[in-house]
DNA sequence: TTTATATTGTTGTCAAAACAACAATGTTTT
DNA sequence: AAAACATTGTTGTTTTGACAACAATATAAA
């Protein structure tokens, strides 16, 4: 007997609208950043963030915080030092690996953007209730875990 | 009075969560098709799948099933093309557009695709149960529902 | 101490997303 | 019919994600 298995539409496909959503989602706040007049990818806002939160980190630490891989910390840093939001210092323990700051640039820039992030946030969540939200997270965080075992 | 803003961490927002997911349910499909020895994206197996759908559509309809724009489509069908899974014939009725198809090499393809993309997406759903894809994709809905008005 | 292995970071390649500029064809307006 | 505008598709650039190869330094094993 063969064995028959529906194919059901990407339409309804949980990595479908995952796609959807993000691209959009993502789109949108590099949008925000743009109409705003500020030259800032939402990649280059989630790295100068963290640094904001947690100043004299390195490239690895950098990338667990944003789940970013090192090539591609290497290459927002790159960007971010570009622009002078941020300076990379040697680190006398490890000669291997670099302390990352932000400059007042960076800091003021991370000020500056805020507003924006919040508004966006604000956007996207509209009509949610704080349960709904806390729902949502339980369930995207349940995606990652069936990735992460096995 | 001075306004005071709090500013949660990027741990606690959705589209935070929602680049986690997307980015490791992505990683995870092309893994699978690499695993398996197929050189394929996840992206080009969404438009292989929207061709064996509905064949001899045209590239913006092509880029309206699958969310991307006119570019985008252009650089995947190069590949899919190059690699022997799609045909551009031209439209008679309009000589600005192609008609896409697929070759019996995609379509192929196509249906042996299906069983990886199948245990991909029970994968991610593992623990789901039908009411939990239900509220998750209304949430989703709702998300893209807020970009789309205003 | 020397050798083997792991960690930190860079560079290079390819594919995709976002965006601008362009060519060619269709459609609408005048 | 001619001009203005819209649609379909391509090419180019920049940024990011995924991956491989590499250099330099640190750590563990022999």
């Amino acid at each position: 007997m063969k064995k028959i298995q529906i194919f059901y539409s990407p339409d309804e496909s949980l990595g479908f609208w995952l796609y959807r959503c993000h691209t959009r989602v993502s789109a949108a706040l590099r949008q925000m950043f743009q109409d705003a007049g500020y030259d800032l990818t939402p990649e280059q806002w989630a790295v100068l963030f963290r640094l904001q939160e947690q100043e004299g980190i390195n490239q690895i630490q950098l990338g667990e915080k944003t789940y970013k891989d090192r090539h591609n910390i290497t290459r927002i840093l790159k960007q971010l030092d570009k622009r002078g939001y941020i300076i990379k210092r040697n680190n006398k323990n490890d000669k291997r690996a670099y302390r990352i700051y932000l400059t007042p640039r960076g800091h003021a820039l991370c000020e500056n953007m805020k507003p924006f992030v919040l508004q966006h946030r604000n956007r996207i969540c509209k009509g949610f209730k704080a349960k709904d939200l806390l729902d949502i997270r339980k369930y995207l965080e349940q995606v990652i875990h069936n990735l992460d075992h096995q």
